[in-house]
DNA sequence: GTCGCTGCAAAGTCTTTGCAGAGAG
DNA sequence: CTCTCTGCAAAGACTTTGCAGCGAC
């Protein structure tokens, strides 16, 4: 059996385009492009984590502390994001969910229960067969998220 | 290739075995074993939904009105179940979690979006795999859980 | 009897909302 | 100019904690 798992990572769309797609969908919907959205959406594009709300506004007031960001904003811009499909929701464990951006092609995460590391990766045959389950149980699928939890080679060593 | 993905949610073990294990968990970690305890393990045994914990306290409420439950006890012996692995919490969407009784044998969930139903299932295949890729990416595999979401039958009608 | 458990209410988190002024179109 | 956004602070939703009396062992 070949290998098809692949740990996934890197960006797949240019930061422009990206950003282009933002102002259509704003526009579209009668909605204002201001430079607190377009910061959250860079933010998440630069980021490599999974962020969560708390974590962004950090590093906004840190990145462009003379925007004076409010929490509520983020809130609300991740809100809109989500309903529109750009940023996907992570919500494990604890309390809170962490965000990243859905610009990225569809992956699953394997989390460290220890660091709370996340790392991305596809497979194939688990993505066919998530369809033939869901068409077999009489379910139209939309989406799907699968986390596998574990300790991650750098825990493992503690 | 053989079909091995099984609609599952029956129970696999008599709630008196499941008593005894909560007793000697009790007993092991020289806890007590109270009214409120047995009700909740209980409700939870009986109930064929995934619970919140709001919910499982309305239906303490009704059921056994006598007790007049508080919520924070509800909250206390979902956590001290949780973290003995006799009941596995799900949370998903947006806030608050569901929990639902561990003693089942392991399967995923696949969510109707619209009306909030969740049908369980286990795919031998997939299983396999995700032991695999923990392993391919360095991970010592804990567990993990996997969610489809789309519509359901019924609602597809509407 | 001892020591953990419970209900209650208060305190914490995290998230959402109301509002008046600021700013995009 | 108009109408949406924003920051702030207050309000909400959900969960945890402190405490004094209660109850399992």
């Amino acid at each position: 059996m070949p290998n098809k798992t692949t740990d996934f990572s890197e960006r797949t769309i240019e930061y422009g385009t990206l950003l282009a797609d933002f102002k259509e969908l704003l526009k579209r919907n009668g909605l204002k492009f201001t430079i607190q959205r377009e910061v959250i959406l860079e933010m998440l594009y630069n980021s490599d984590e999974h962020l969560t709300p708390e974590a962004l506004h950090q590093l906004i007031i840190h990145k462009r502390p003379e925007l004076k960001a409010g929490i509520a904003t983020i809130y609300r811009t991740l809100s809109l994001l989500e309903d529109s499909d750009m940023v996907t929701s992570l919500s494990f464990g604890a309390q809170g969910k962490k965000y990243e951006l859905g610009a990225k092609d569809h992956h699953d995460h394997i989390i460290c229960t220890e660091c709370g590391e996340i790392t991305e990766f596809v497979d194939e045959e688990i993505e066919t067969r998530q369809q033939l389950i869901a068409t077999e149980l009489g379910f139209k699928m939309s989406d799907h998220s699968m986390q596998i939890y574990g300790t991650c080679k750098t825990c493992q060593k503690k």
